[in-house]
DNA sequence: TCCATTGCACTTTTT
DNA sequence: GTGCAATGGA
């Protein structure tokens, strides 16, 4: 739920677990890592070896029988979902273990930087974190302030390219190479960054980036400041270690400075981050920059069919770079995986639903069953053929929640509340809801503050910058003033507390109404309700925190978080949300070229690029248990039209005695109960009764279209007749 | 003159 | 579904 202690409401620490109960049911290496004293650690962890077990058993024996205090421990992972999960089992070991640090290295800078920050002027505790889409919006006003054509440098790519930098820069011990092509990019870039970064400082803000990168600043010009956390934390544990970039090298390093005792595991077949800085020397070399460490390598795979860990083990072994391990396994052999060619990707669809109806029809669950892909978009096309097929799902991450715009305006009210530079939250909220303040009235106070050097909030108090408006806008800011007035007292309040009284203030009922123009089926007032919720549970855990804290977990949990492994839901989720999971059954969809290995990533690098596409590919097979499903289509609808698309390369690494191939309507004969047409068309005919989440129950008059422009002309017992279009409405055959 | 509404192109992977 | 640029309406 949050990036704070493992906390159990319970006072006291009083635990009844034994040495012998947490090193019960452990192989020989995983022991050794649990009750390594002191010194550094590293843990080379293949997939399914039980490293997550072993890491909390760890934290666990460290308290119980080494004499450790928990506030000693620190314990970093690198996304949200593995933060969670290790502080749940840990939480299970211990009940009452509280004051151990466990969270993302994102998480932990934040905390760390809304304490110490003010060492690093201009910026006070109370900075607002920017996420990309605040980055790129920032950096597009800077590119088209600069006089550049924002066509031609994408904001996006920018930022990118910013992003990029930042993490390279904090590397001595690489040059600087950014090549664009053209030496003239790279000028404005670069122009653009040294802008970006000092509008970054005047609205008190920082990006995904600075997190990290302040908290490093931080502790290289302040070691005071580095010493008292190094101090504090004498056990520090890192996990997916192999994901790590230089950046969070470097503050490890820092952490881990003075004693050493520094436990880090990974597995660098499954370092699929490179894109993003991740640098797999960091694990390559640990035993060189940290000095004769214990090294533990976990082998025995507890997770996966002899069969699954064999196919997987085969096409990773294709990779050069990499150190030979053996995985191996005492389970069963298990069936052999299946390959499924189909004729685009809604027969792939339905395919995949159908297997899985199969499957429930014979005893597993849905829950049990997971489906990856390489993209995003991929997900609409499953997400329909589920539907349709009466397959509950749950999708995992993607652009989920907080990226609401009822979610944003919301978040973006408090954070200017707590942070009143906050820029990009004043433009997001001035016109919402609706008070004719347009783009040319927002150009106005933007040009007459960054003129001179103020924020947005300083314009709206200045008479003069006022009086560059008139009409109804110059009326509309001075509601909004007049609103963030009233709003001001509730700067101190708990969330929940500072959220009721924005819905009240802002005009909950009319502001939700207007966002939607009729035709939309967006659920906006269930959303408000679960971040009030959100905040109000947030407030129950965490009565000191008030809205700093809840913004920080906001702005950093945004996605992954919504999963919930209980819910008997088919789970969807992309290749990388994947890693650290396990189910019994899995699909990998559109194991076709292009996508897996995908096309840019090849680009970008050709050297690295197939390798580390190999590892997340590797990555997916190996999250499986008993069954793993891997389909292609020969047609695939993306980037605006239909292409051929050849099975990936992968699929032929894969060694044919692990494989049993099926042509996709054989297994409808064999195991379907349900039967799609084959023209591409969904499984509906006129006539058919039909339920839609928002017009009700209604008749199917006409069908037209195929793919993903089919359409539906459905007539409702209610609402009369509609247009849908079948790839995005939500029909259920009644 | 300014603002709101409609048609258009776009989509790697994530904190 | 999203964010963007070009077009009518007050």
């Amino acid at each position: 739920m949050d990036w704070m202690d493992v906390q159990a409401a319970q006072a006291g620490a009083e635990t009844g677990v034994s040495a012998d109960e947490l090193l019960e049911g452990l192989n020989k290496p995983q022991r050794s890592a649990v009750i390594h004293a002191e010194g550094p650690l590293l843990i080379l962890a293949g997939p399914g070896s039980g490293k997550t077990r072993v890491m909390t058993h760890r934290i666990a024996w460290l308290v119980t029988q080494a004499g450790v205090r928990p506030e000693e421990i620190l314990a970093i992972t690198f996304t949200n979902k593995a933060a969670k999960e290790m502080r749940e089992r840990v939480d299970r070991l211990l009940p009452d273990l509280k004051g151990a640090w466990i969270s993302t290295f994102h998480s932990m800078c934040a905390r760390i930087l809304r304490r110490d920050i003010e060492h690093l002027a201009p910026f006070t505790r109370d900075f607002s974190i920017y996420d990309t889409s605040d980055r790129n919006q920032l950096i597009k006003k800077i590119i088209k302030e600069l006089g550049f054509d924002p066509k031609r440098f994408r904001p996006a790519a920018v930022g990118g390219w910013i992003s990029n930098e930042k993490n390279q820069a904090a590397d001595q011990t690489q040059p600087l190479v950014i090549d664009d092509g053209s030496g003239m990019d790279e000028e404005v870039f670069s122009k653009v960054r040294d802008v970006y970064a000092q509008r970054l400082a005047d609205q008190n803000a920082l990006d995904f980036d600075d997190l990290l990168l302040k908290t490093l600043e931080l502790f290289d010009r302040h070691p005071g400041v580095r010493d008292s956390y190094s101090r504090r934390f004498r056990y520090v544990l890192v996990d997916e270690y192999q994901d790590t970039n230089r950046v969070q090298y470097l503050l490890t390093s820092h952490l881990a400075s003075g004693h050493g005792n520094l436990a880090v595991c990974g597995d660098p077949d499954q370092s699929i981050y490179g894109w993003r800085g991740a640098d797999i020397r960091n694990i390559l070399d640990f035993e060189e920059d940290f000095g004769k460490p214990l090294v533990v390598r976990l082998e025995q795979n507890y997770r996966s069919t002899q069969t699954i860990l064999g196919a997987a083990s085969a096409l990773i072994g294709n990779n050069t770079q990499r150190k030979a391990k053996d995985l191996w396994s005492e389970g069963d052999k298990g069936e052999r995986l299946v390959v499924l060619e189909c004729g685009d990707e809604n027969e792939e669809a339905r395919e995949i639903a159908t297997q899985i109806r199969g499957i429930q029809g014979r005893g597993g669950a849905f829950g049990e069953c997971a489906i990856f892909y390489r993209m995003n978009f991929m997900q609409r096309a499953l997400e329909s053929a589920l539907r349709l097929g009466g397959v509950p799902y749950q999708v995992v991450g993607g652009l989920e929640f907080y990226q609401r715009r009822e979610i944003r305006d919301l978040v973006a009210y408090l954070r200017l509340l707590v942070n009143p530079k906050d820029d990009q939250a004043f433009l997001r909220v001035v016109n919402a809801p609706l008070r004719g303040v347009g783009q040319t009235t927002v150009g106005r106070l933007s040009q007459w503050s960054t003129d001179r050097r103020l924020t947005l909030r300083d314009a709206l108090r200045s008479e003069e910058a006022i009086g560059l408006v008139r009409g109804r806008a110059k009326k509309g800011l001075a509601e909004f003033a007049g609103l963030l007035e009233a709003l001001d007292p509730f700067r101190d309040a708990s969330a929940g507390d500072a959220l009721g009284a924005i819905l009240e203030n802002i005009g909950r009922e009319r502001w939700i109404a207007e966002m939607d123009d009729g035709d939309t089926v967006v659920d906006r007032d269930s959303n408000v309700e679960e971040l009030l919720a959100h905040a109000q549970e947030y407030d129950r855990l965490y009565p000191e925190s008030k809205l700093p804290g809840f913004l920080q977990d906001v702005a950093l949990v945004s996605d992954t978080d919504a999963y919930e492994g209980s819910e008997d839901a088919v789970k969807l989720m992309t290749l990388h949300a994947a890693k650290g999971l396990e189910f019994p059954y899995v699909f990998i969809a559109g194991c076709e070229e292009e996508l897996i290995p995908h096309g840019r990533a090849l680009e970008e690098d050709p050297v690295n690029g197939i390798e580390e596409e190999r590892r997340l590919f590797y990555v997916g097979l190996t999250r499986a248990m008993t069954r793993l499903f891997l389909t292609h289509a020969v047609t695939r609808f993306f980037f605006g039209d239909t292409r051929w698309a050849r099975p990936s390369p992968f699929l032929d690494e894969i060694p044919p005695e692990f494989i049993e191939g099926i042509e996709a309507d054989d297994a409808q004969s064999a195991l379907g109960t349900y039967e799609p047409e084959d023209d591409g068309a969904p499984a509906l005919v006129v006539g058919q009764r039909v339920e839609h989440d928002h017009f009700g129950r209604g008749r199917i008059e006409s069908l037209s279209g195929n793919g993903v422009n089919a359409r539906a002309d459905v007539r409702f017992d209610v609402h009369g007749n509609k247009q849908l279009l079948l790839s995005y409405a939500k029909l259920v055959v009644v």
